[in-house]
DNA sequence: ATATTTGTACGAATAATTTCGTAGAATGAA
DNA sequence: TTCATTCTACGAAATTATTCGTACAAATAT
């Protein structure tokens, strides 16, 4: 059973993955960007992500330095399969029509899928 | 700021979607094909989510029946727009490279998919 | 040297979700 | 009638997730 990050969790690993190896502060910093966020309260969250082997950290500094050992498209992966089945009850053309219909992509996002598209239905045949 | 069903209230909803108006047994015994469920638990759940304005019961019978007043559409939208945020920071088009990639679809799937996205090529312009 | 700043540790408060036990009313069967 | 079953109501325990205060060690500045 692959590891479910909480929406928490997950903030901080994109954090991760966007910055790199970072300190608290350096997270705790760019979380704050985007809302107000006490700067124990990421301390804890990373030190509980590092017990539950998310994030692998170096004492060797003052500052640790947090690394995730989670893979972004791994566990985007594992969380969009659970998603899917949780709210499209595993159909992938309803999510994604749901997705395109809704979510104006651009230009360019199209026509990325539609090549994508083509290149599984030549692999299908 | 709409509505945000948990996990247990979304496969509640699900039921209903799928099922439609029906009482607390019914629900029950449907989510107990796919786990063990106590009844009183889904009562409990159901009842709050009458009181939160997700669902509309009739008290008509002494088996009350419940109907769901979230649209089942809507509501795929709203998780599936915070999903998107959240995991995959806004790109539809990495979330359905993802999902193509490793969910593998039907040919049927592609194809209404790729027609899907011709027809909004066509109206962007 | 002493005060300020910056860091970790960690317990515990708070909040949100889920589960369950028990009471008692209504229904149905013996 | 009396007993068993099937409901709702509801409090409260159990679980999970999030936030924060305080203590104190290390580094830095005055």
């Amino acid at each position: 059973m692959p590891i479910k990050p909480t929406e928490s969790e997950l903030e901080i690993l994109q954090v991760l993955w966007q910055c790199g190896p970072s300190t608290v502060r350096q997270v705790n910093e760019k979380l704050s960007e985007k809302k107000e966020t006490g700067y124990t309260t990421t301390l804890k969250l990373m030190q509980i992500m590092a017990e539950k082997g998310m994030l692998e950290r170096d004492e060797q500094a003052r500052s640790h330095i947090y690394k995730p050992l989670l893979k972004e498209k791994e566990t985007q992966g594992h969380l969009l399969s659970r998603f899917l089945d949780a709210t499209f009850k595993g159909s992938a053309s309803s999510l994604v029509m749901q997705l395109l219909g809704n979510n104006p992509a651009t230009k360019e996002e199209l026509k990325e899928i539609k090549s994508l598209i083509e290149k599984l239905e030549g692999e299908q045949k």
